[in-house]
DNA sequence: ACAAATAATTAGAATAATTCTAATTATCGC
DNA sequence: GCGATAATTAGAATTATTCTAATTATTTGT
């Protein structure tokens, strides 16, 4: 799996602004994130990532993760107890999650809605990110 | 540590739905989230919980705050990879998380606001719940 | 290009929150 | 009060994640 020269730019730029180095690890697992868009978990990434790059160790996948989370390239998301999940989409955006078959969907939301959201906080609190999930069941699974 | 009558009758009427039993240590866990409404997490409820009732276990206090979520009287609050915590604020409301103090603080939500969250939501979706959560600094820590 | 300095990776141990298990105890319907 | 069923308990087990110390890779200055 490689990585697309435009998102091997992104990383070695982000990366750059913090003083930390481009590996082929955080490349890699970079490229395991974008190739497949559905909010995987760490375990997950790590099995995905083994097939490329079988040393791979799953503290390095955990240390990727975070290190691409501090610089703004995937966000993490998480649902009640259950493992973290990432995510590459970077818009301000809501997840929904399927209680029945575990699925996770981007939902994009109107500008105004957030804007409303922050407009909801009491006076002097600084929001620096909104999470917004969805629970309940998608499509597929509603009329079971 | 008691429970106000009007509590009790809600608890005993909560469980009976479902055909569960109202017993010393569910009450006295609901007792003590309605006591003192911080966002407690199992492990703080267990601590406040065995000063009134030295013998309860933890275990028990994870069953009863499943079982008093479970029927509703308690809603589970998650922030990103930290403990579940537990809120008997039961309107649609959502969370300020500040990042610096820890301190959680519930945020009232116009009905409009939340309405055009379910809006927002492609055809087919049947949302059950939406879970709202602001990261950032409230008002003590904003000028640190 | 080379060596020294620094940062990242690795395997495995450690931790923290939560869940499970099997035995005991409490509650409910009769 | 008695039997049936559900809840509690202590402790072990599990799961996701983080830590540790040794090894390896990358960068920087020459």
């Amino acid at each position: 799996m490689n990585l697309a020269p435009e998102y091997k730019e992104r990383l070695e730029e982000a990366l750059s602004h913090t003083g930390q180095r481009p590996t082929r690890q955080r490349e890699h697992v970079f490229s395991v994130i974008l190739e497949k868009r559905d909010h995987p978990t760490a375990d997950e990434i790590y099995a995905r990532a083994r097939s490329g790059m079988p040393t791979i160790s799953l503290a390095t996948v955990y240390n990727c993760l975070d290190t691409l989370v501090e610089s703004g390239l995937v966000r993490q998301v998480n649902f009640d107890r259950e493992p973290t999940r990432y995510c590459p989409n970077l818009t301000q955006h809501a997840h929904f999650y399927c209680k029945e078959s575990g699925e996770v969907v981007d939902v994009d939301l109107p500008e105004k809605v957030i804007a409303q959201l922050k407009a909801a906080l009491p006076k002097g609190f600084v929001p620096q990110h909104i999470n917004i999930a969805y629970h309940g069941q998608c499509p597929g699974c509603k009329d079971d």
